[in-house]
DNA sequence: GATGAATGAGCCTTCATTCAT
DNA sequence: CATGAATGAAGGCTCATTCAT
């Protein structure tokens, strides 16, 4: 956790520094990172660094938790908006605020993705337990329960798989996305492209026999 | 490529050194691993590390052809056992392939997973460039795409995107796989479980309305 | 070229590491020179070595300049009191500077030799370029075309061999005053010895015949 | 000194080793030879070497020792071939003995010069004490001393200086004509060119004014 | 006498972190 | 709250030398 001195700096300057460090995440994994690289960056003074923060593993966290809590508001942004609260309308707001999400800033993806590769399980930890995360688990679990009850999924796979391949399938979606339209997307190609996930994710990738419907 | 010395070493110690160079890089990335560690697990003098090798990068490379051969060889060994080499049959052996590769040694599979992370393009290229690898990748690219053409799978979706999801519903499987049985696979086991990511990458998770089939 | 933070450093400080690099490469050759044993002598930490430098080099060329900042002012203040400039005067003015640089600090001596020996030709082709070398050699240069075409000296040896000559000469000379008289020389001391080395340099060892003159 | 087990090896075997040494030392500083550099060039095992010498400064001694040897023999012929023993022949027997022998093996005279550099007084006093040398030193301090007892030369400088003097000079010369005729000398250069060193050594660079001679 | 694997001191350099001002 | 000099552990790597075969 930041010490109280860096929020008691101007926002102009904690905003340098938390983007000096977005873009250090974003490019490095955490083992890598330089505290170096963000102190020149940012303009501040080394000996600032350490009077914000404990060391750098404590702004690695502040913006892990921000990345977190922005995707946190977009999911949350998406699911508010739902007429319809079945599976399906459901996934594809979820996937579609992970798509938003992305290209709000795409730093925020590379920064997820270097989480992974990190095998520091102290900060995964404590972020697979905050708040907010929690929250989405939570929601996400009992949707796929609820869908296996209604049978409108299969109950022969076990969900935590199913949350598994549902974020894979995610992130391969906007790796794809963010190379094919690196300028950024517009209006209705969210939802374009969340119901080509959700059609995969449902149907797969074979091709239906065309039967009498 | 590790020099004539390392070759003329007993081989006990070459697998102590190799076996070394796994558990070092499949804990960390290439950037993060260090020759000290491998050293010290391996007993050998930092003198002798560079009596085989170049540098670390020499040994990396060492490692990933290892696996990357391991892989070549799992993956070979399911499609020729192949009786029928429609899509389905040959996507279903590549992946137990990959699972049965993984489960040879799980280290292979961190392995693989945090070169995908390093963005060391120099040894990405040197891999991608392999005889090994250029094979598979080719079999894969035509596999794809006369199953397009062959109106098996679906011809609304990007190429290359299927190759990416059938990639990570792959990497999903096996990381859920790992983490359920750690112990280890058993003779059906591989069948069953190649079955299912079939089943869901042709199919999706919905459960599909009875028609009047 | 050191760091801003070599300059912010106190004047002890600064000049108790420059005294112990002077030390270290009237000792050694570059290639021998020992960032270890500079720290060691000047009290500073490792760490701080290179936040003063960028490597060994960086310190190298420092005390390279300032020895040719120094011989060339010991030059120039002698070249400035003359009152005749014709060729014997002026290098005579040019020996007496040469003496009065190399008991300024014998180190500076050593310095120069060790700079010779070394084929470092990046370091060697900076100083070559640097402002105060050009002028000095381009003085010389003009010196002895001036007295070869004002019958002073004669035209029956290549203008480069006599600059080769000249310069050996001194250092001979310099070499063998160091030996005499490594207390340090007083006063007259500088003119007597310029004037023994012009005498031979013009004239030979042989002793004359008398003739009518 | 070598090993016995030097002098056991075929002769063909030694030449190899010590003309390896040559380049060696020819192109490095006893500091920056190495011994790697030298077993591969003459196709030998480490260990071998090690058989053979105690160090590297053992093998730099003989191979130094080849130099003064045959440094000797050159200045020892001319001075056999001396009709007349004054000073001016003499000295220019010994100028003509130095061309020769650093013209014999332009390493020799590499190799001289790096030793110069160095400040291995060990080494240096051991040759200096060596028998040939001390022969030349005296023969040479006996030729100066008479000749200035003969009235031959001034009796104001400092009969080391003298030497000295001679010695630099010989020194820029072969370094000029080594720059000048890299391809070799023949017949009678030498005598033209010991001719002008002489001519330079007893009556300097100046022009005489023409006296009634 | 030949071989080359083994060794470890020592070199240069980086970097997070501390601390005095 | 700002600054940047000071620190030293740790990393990668080289090299002469030893020693078992």
């Amino acid at each position: 956790m930041p010490k109280k001195t860096f929020y008691n700096l101007r926002d102009v300057k904690r905003e340098k520094i938390v983007n000096a460090a977005m873009d250090e995440f974003a490019a490095y994994s955490f083992n890598d990172a330089s505290v170096n690289r963000i102190i020149k960056q940012s303009g501040i003074a080394v000996g600032s660094f350490y009077q914000y923060f404990d060391d750098l593993k404590d702004l690695y966290y502040l913006v892990l938790t921000l990345a977190m809590k922005s995707k946190y508001e977009h999911l949350k942004a998406e699911i508010n908006s739902l007429k319809n609260h079945d599976f399906i309308s459901t996934i594809r707001a979820l996937y579609r605020g992970g798509v938003k999400f992305a290209f709000s800033d795409k730093r925020f993806f590379d920064i997820s993705n270097n989480l992974l590769k990190s095998n520091d399980l102290d900060i995964i930890k404590r972020l697979t337990d905050s708040a907010e995360n929690s929250e989405i688990v939570e929601f996400v679990n009992n949707l796929i329960k609820d869908a296996i009850d209604n049978g409108e999924i299969r109950n022969d796979i076990d969900s935590r798989l199913i949350v598994s391949i549902i974020t894979s399938l995610n992130t391969s979606f906007i790796e794809h996305m963010l190379y094919e339209k690196p300028e950024g997307l517009y209006g209705d190609d969210y939802n374009m492209i969340s119901d080509k996930v959700i059609d995969l994710l449902m149907n797969g990738i074979a091709i239906k026999e065309v039967t009498n419907d």
